[in-house]
DNA sequence: CCATTTTTGGACCAATTGGTCCAATTTCAA
DNA sequence: TTGAAATTGGACCAATTGGTCCAAAAATGG
């Protein structure tokens, strides 16, 4: 049997290229055009691999979900003691802000924000998202709980939820555009209720 | 003199139908034909009324603003004390999740999170709304103080953008499905940082 | 009632949207 | 070398986008 023309482009790689445009712009203001010069592919290769804008939004929604929680699960492993995966966290949160820095925030969170209610398929991915992140963070507490770094008599998925929403208000505020300085300002505040 | 025909709508009311229009979907997402069908009003009215959907729009921003702003203000007056003007803004926040609601968060702060980077007009508009609101907690933050509410040792700004931040923090959650029950857990957590 | 001024509906516009389709090309097995 | 299988570029599509323009309608002062 024959097997065909191969296709000369990386299909992982094309993913990666959507991603940072659709993190970058979000999923409306993405136009098929700015897809398809991004990931250096035609129209027809486009929607023969990926079948549609949508369809591969959800792919890329998917990708960037597995990779930010690999990310942050491996990052809590390494870490010297939960409390200072959590501090770590946090801390990094100032280089993101300024006029320099690129503040896209997060790409899970900006389609929620875009078009999650008004999508239901969207909807269910943005969920289990929020769910794994929360996972980590519940972790880390117990963790940081077991290490003495937290009290113990503190609920763990309240404490764990606290930071999630704390992360989440930090980057809107960062895309609102507060400087390096009231990021860290506000970060120590939201660390101190973990005392 | 000629007077001419009068207009046949109120400019005042076709902004408010504006405001909703552009808090549900984003601007992006609305178009000209959702605008003129909720504002009830011709193609020829709106763009002799109100020059293009983008001026409109800064027009509508700036309505929001006053209201909300004024709205806040008003209430931190009347509050019995600036630590209730605190703590009722938080706890009302639950009322606003749940499937039920229509979680369209704030429309200043859904528009920083579509568009601000782009947009340096927008930018600015974002810029001092989140100015005026930072102020309002300023406010409160430094009343609670004065009547022994929150510890006087503590900087009142970065309390103030905290603040703010854990607002946005939740308005996210909220956006991302999260239950009335989490986001009144969540809430005690924060406000748990100002003992 | 007429002239002037203003609003209004709707035809019209070019550009862009996401998406389809097909003929040409490329590859490899036989 | 040929034929099947697959990819590719690009023409093409209807629908929609934000926006312009003008003739008809409406109101009032004279």
């Amino acid at each position: 049997m024959n097997i065909g023309r191969p296709r000369n482009f990386d299909t992982d790689q094309a993913l990666k290229a959507a991603v940072q445009v659709f993190w970058s712009k979000g999923y409306e203001a993405t136009s098929l055009q700015d897809l398809i010069e991004a990931m250096q592919i035609s129209k027809s290769s486009f929607y023969q691999t990926f079948e549609s804008k949508h369809q591969l939004f959800q792919n890329c929604i998917h990708h960037y979900q597995d990779r930010f929680i690999g990310d942050i699960t491996e990052s809590l492993q390494n870490a010297k003691s939960g409390r200072a995966f959590i501090e770590d966290i946090f801390n990094c949160m100032q280089d993101k802000a300024g006029p320099a820095s690129d503040r896209r925030g997060c790409l899970i969170l900006n389609c929620a924000s875009e078009f999650a209610q008004r999508d239901p398929v969207i909807a269910r991915l943005i969920s289990t998202s929020i769910q794994q992140m929360t996972d980590v963070f519940l972790s880390a507490v117990k963790r940081a709980q077991k290490e003495g770094d937290i009290l113990s008599h503190k609920k763990p998925m309240p404490l764990a939820r606290y930071l999630l929403s704390s992360l989440n208000g930090l980057t809107t505020t960062i895309k609102a555009g507060a400087r390096p300085k009231e990021v860290r300002e506000v970060t120590q505040v939201v660390l101190s209720a973990l005392d």
